[in-house]
RNA sequence: GGCCCCAUCGUCUAGUCAGGUCAGGACACCACCCUUUCAAGGUGGGUACACGGGUUCGAAUCCCGUUGGGGCCGCCA
């Protein structure tokens, strides 16, 4: 075991979204490609908006993703207890700690004087909004606003001059201002710590040595690093990555369709692929490799080959990631994983084993064509059942004299002692030779009538695994 | 508004640190090949260094500015 440890440190107040898997993604090949420690933390300091649904849906989601951890809820370690609501203690020994050095004071200013100080502070273009009016409140004051039963806070009490510094990981050096961070709030009136104070103590008993997160908290590092150093915490390294984009270039949402895991889950997209692409936006390998197995892109990755552009997330892109990682599965794993959808939507009954063996000869012969799960319920429904979706409203396949020619085709099947791929090809070629026309002009209409679609895979081995019966009666009905 | 981040094909990106090969790859797109269709596969094609200055024999690469996009400015994380 190296001496790296890092984390992914969700809030549970919604789903796991793709940024958040990408961030908790990048953390977990780190710790996988250094034998380092991957740390699970859940960070639940908002009473108002953790849920515990939301907590077990990230963990659920982490899980689909394949990105197992080594410390965290459920599975122990050294360092817990891995939720936040659980450390209560330990944030109040610090806070208790910074009253008593004097690093942090009670604030008992109302929201309206806050109000105020913002109006003020803008107005005369001045960073700081709170301008540190309780710092030096005397014992009899505070026992004044106390006595009043004045709920207050606690601040950290910042320098005025110099600037904070450090080499972030992906951005390089990088240098804040004093003058620009104010009196920042560590406790909750309601007694929780706030994101930066809960994170500095978590990160920095739980000995993390690398912050990996999202670009939108760089400017919370600076009032980070101040803690560290004041608590006599060694300062991690801090990385911050680009953010996921939507195609109109804002910070991707549900607005732009899927953006959690379990909705990219439940549409059809593989756990490995869902990585892989993930992997893809905001850093790469610097060869050309784009298709990865889980076990490559450990050994492929690197911090530093991170890059620090915003990403737009391109569903055509993971599509086709998704295809590649479909084509390398075994016709088994694809039937295996393709079940699911279709008891799903209804084509099959959860209990129906010949459904389920003719699901194996099924996805044998589509092969590379079903490249997405989501398709298989729409694309597949043609093979189990006779109310299966005519899409492609191609009637022009189908005038009198093509009916006449299917019909005269169902005849001579239904003569055969069996129908496989071969006999039937020989019976429609002989036919399309009699009647002097090109297959294609057999072929066509047949495939609409069977399949309701007007693409698939290879027309015989479709008749062969629908069967002689299935073949005859809805080429006899048209 | 203040502070901060970013800028190469439509999209993801290589190349930038140590300036010098027709700016490379992939997705998507188009064409052709293969083929009973589609997918896959193969071949080929078009499309980019945001703009303006500077440094230099030479700039996608270094410097400055502009523009554009994004982030943060909460008792959210």
């Amino acid at each position: 075991m190296s001496h790296i440890r890092v984390r992914f440190a969700p809030s549970p107040t919604g789903t796991l979204h793709v940024g958040g898997a990408r961030t908790a993604l990048f953390n977990w090949l780190y710790a996988r490609s250094q034998k380092g420690v991957f740390v699970l933390r859940i960070e639940d300091t908002d009473q108002l908006r953790s849920t515990e649904e939301s907590h077990q849906q990230i963990l659920r989601a982490i899980r689909w993703l394949g990105l197992d951890y080594d410390e965290g809820p459920g599975v122990g370690g050294e360092y817990g207890p891995y939720i936040q609501s659980e450390r209560k203690e330990l944030y109040d020994d610090y806070a208790q700690q910074m009253l008593d050095r004097g690093l942090a004071y009670r604030c008992y200013c109302t929201p309206e004087e806050l109000e105020e100080m913002r109006v003020k502070a803008i107005a005369e273009g001045r960073q700081r909004i709170c301008d540190g009016r309780c710092r030096d409140l005397s014992d009899e004051e505070r026992a004044q606003r106390e006595a009043e039963g004045r709920p207050s806070v606690i601040r950290v009490r910042m320098p005025e001059e110099g600037s904070i510094k450090w080499t972030d990981i992906v951005h390089g050096p990088m240098e804040f201002e004093y003058a620009v961070l104010d009196d920042w709030v560590a406790v909750k009136s309601d007694g929780f710590p706030t994101y930066n104070f809960a994170c500095v103590v978590d990160d920095g008993l739980m000995e993390i040595s690398h912050v990996l997160r999202g670009d939108d908290h760089i400017s919370n590092t600076p009032r980070q690093i101040h803690l560290f150093r004041a608590f006599g915490f060694k300062v991690p390294r801090f990385g911050h990555m680009p953010m996921i984009l939507g195609p109109d270039r804002q910070r991707l949402s549900k607005r732009h369709g899927a953006a959690s895991v379990e909705e990219f889950r439940d549409a059809g997209y593989l756990p490995e692929a869902l990585v892989n692409y993930l992997a893809l936006l905001g850093w790469n390998p610097g060869t050309d490799q784009e298709v990865f197995e889980i076990s490559q892109l450990i050994k492929a990755f690197s911090l530093k080959r991170l890059n620090n552009t915003a990403a737009v997330f391109d569903v055509e892109k993971c599509r086709y990631i998704n295809a590649e990682h479909m084509k390398r599965l075994t016709d088994e794993q694809r039937a295996a994983l393709t079940w699911p959808f279709l008891v799903k939507a209804g084509v099959v009954e959860e209990d129906d084993e010949d459904a389920r063996e003719k699901l194996a000869r099924v996805v044998h012969i589509m092969g590379a064509r079903l490249s997405f799960l989501g398709d298989a319920p729409q694309r597949l429904a043609c093979y189990f059942t006779d109310d299966f979706p005519r899409l492609d409203e191609e009637e022009g396949l189908l005038d009198e004299e093509a009916k006449l020619r299917l019909r005269e085709l169902a005849r001579r099947y239904e003569k055969l002692e069996s129908l496989d791929a071969a006999s039937a090809e020989s019976v429609m070629r002989g036919l399309a030779e009699e009647l002097g026309v090109k297959l294609g002009e057999l072929v066509h209409p047949t495939r609409y009538v069977l399949t309701g679609q007007k693409v698939g895979p290879s027309l015989f081995d479709a008749m062969e695994v629908l069967g002689k019966e299935t073949v005859v009666r809805r080429l006899g009905a048209v």
